[in-house]
DNA sequence: AGCATATTCAACCGTTAGGTTGAATGATGT
DNA sequence: ACATCATTCAACCTAACGGTTGAATATGCT
């Protein structure tokens, strides 16, 4: 149950293709949001919670240093979405694999 | 741009955790609407329109018998979503050596 | 103390997601 | 011809997303 939960927030949280850029920004490093907040066109406060999403799925933690916060990259969260597409391409390939055995078999 | 909006239509429809049961039941082959409807709590509406948004991502595709529309998956483009995570692990595991490096040096 | 900076909170807005119900379309079977 | 089955279309609803602006909070600087 929890880790499905788990799975719907990463996933969520990858829907969005800013969500994207700021994770790939973090891969970097630590930054804070008004740096990670530049390269968007948008309002710091848009970045904020786009953030604040990231947090929910826990791809993303802070550390707060007096008025700054320092966002980081947990790719934890990562692993579960990257088993779950590994899944689909693995049972999809034994299908595969099926269907030629069938067609050698007519074959015969 | 083409390449990046058809990563942001393919985490789009697996957000869903409809959308991703439907595609695990589509790795066995392919299925009508109506009995990939099935197991689901909700309308075969509902579950039409997942379809939907599963063609537009173009994970999924339909092949029209009478009034039976046979769906199956297409997992290609699963490898871009599984590609971008990976990307993501790889360089935030650069950047992890680049630490280890700089703590070494620090010991020094 | 007073001002600037970093960030969030709160309220609002338009669009879309995700669901419902009811009617329309089209193919089957008798 | 007719009733049935498979599917979609259309209209509607609610909640969430993605964005905005303006005010609040808290820290830092001089």
């Amino acid at each position: 149950m929890l880790a499905v939960a788990a799975l719907d927030a990463t996933m969520l949280a990858l829907a969005d293709p800013t969500r994207r850029a700021i994770l790939s920004r973090l891969t970097t490093g630590e930054a804070r949001v008004t740096e990670i907040a530049a390269p968007f066109a948008m309002s710091l406060n848009a970045v904020s919670k786009h953030i604040r999403m990231l947090e929910r799925a826990d791809l993303v933690s802070r550390r707060r240093a007096g008025r700054e916060h320092y966002l980081s990259l947990n790719p934890r969260p990562l692993d579960a979405a990257a088993d779950w597409i590994e899944q689909q391409r693995t049972f999809w390939n034994h299908r595969l694999d099926a269907l030629e055995r069938a067609l050698a078999e007519d074959q015969d």
